[in-house]
DNA sequence: TTAAGTGTATTATTCATATAATACAATTGT
DNA sequence: ACAATTGTATTATATGAATAATACACTTAA
């Protein structure tokens, strides 16, 4: 069972996209796999503090880009495999890290001191 | 007069706390600097081709947070001395740097390849 | 003085997000 | 068979973001 334990909202971001992406990210990370069961809709809702609709957004979404399989009465699973998830992980990572360099150097952030600031805050948050 | 030639607007996150935080990220480049006239609302609401009601949105909080200084009739100046200027740039940082290392360690990327794809990342884009 | 441009304010409307309350269909486990 | 669980669907409501249309007060420049 695919577990939401360090799902974490940051308000701005609808959280359907949120719970969307979090499983994109399990995917690339591995911590997901093809095979493995969602929990249920309801469950999930209750134990994000959501509602039900919400959560079955974020599933729908996921079941548009052909990444889960749901079975009325069943529940639902992964459907995943090499290609799929190397494309995610070619889409998010472009997605971030392309965001994190405007951002930077809008800010006149030489490479320099964006590798520094990286490294140094990597670090200190590696024991949490 | 500051320009807002480079502002591109994302979408999922609100216009007016993109203009907010696109006139604190020049403060901390240096490109807006104490003193700098702002357009005025109606001038750059056309300009981005948004509401004019959005960009008064924006500069409240500008104003809000004691950055800008708005005079009826005439227009707004920006407020800044060095002090708020460090602070802005402490805040901004924390939080870009933060969010990219989270999303990273999430997807199972390690600290050297996140230096690697930002450091080419920052070479592609650097004539832009 | 006067017209244009500026900041400011109010009200109404549209849209997406999210909640809420149900209901129904299908599967699961006893 | 039956109760519980699951996915799915519908309708209504609330909220914030954004638009739209005005209106008013003040400054600037001709």
């Amino acid at each position: 069972m695919i577990s939401f334990e360090s799902f974490k909202a940051i308000d701005g971001v609808p959280i359907y996209q949120q719970v969307f992406t979090y499983v994109k990210r399990g995917c690339v990370a591995g911590t997901i796999n093809n095979g493995d069961m969602l929990p249920s809709r309801r469950y999930l809702s209750a134990l994000l503090g959501i509602n039900p609709m919400t959560v079955q957004k974020a599933f729908r979404l996921l079941e548009e880009e052909d990444l889960i399989v749901s079975i009325q009465g069943s529940g639902s699973v992964m459907n995943i495999d090499d290609r799929k998830i190397s494309k995610m992980r070619t889409e998010l990572l472009a997605d971030d890290i392309r965001t994190i360099t405007e951002s930077l150097k809008r800010m006149g952030i030489t490479q320099k001191e964006a590798i520094e600031l990286i490294s140094k805050n990597w670090e200190e948050n590696s024991n949490e």
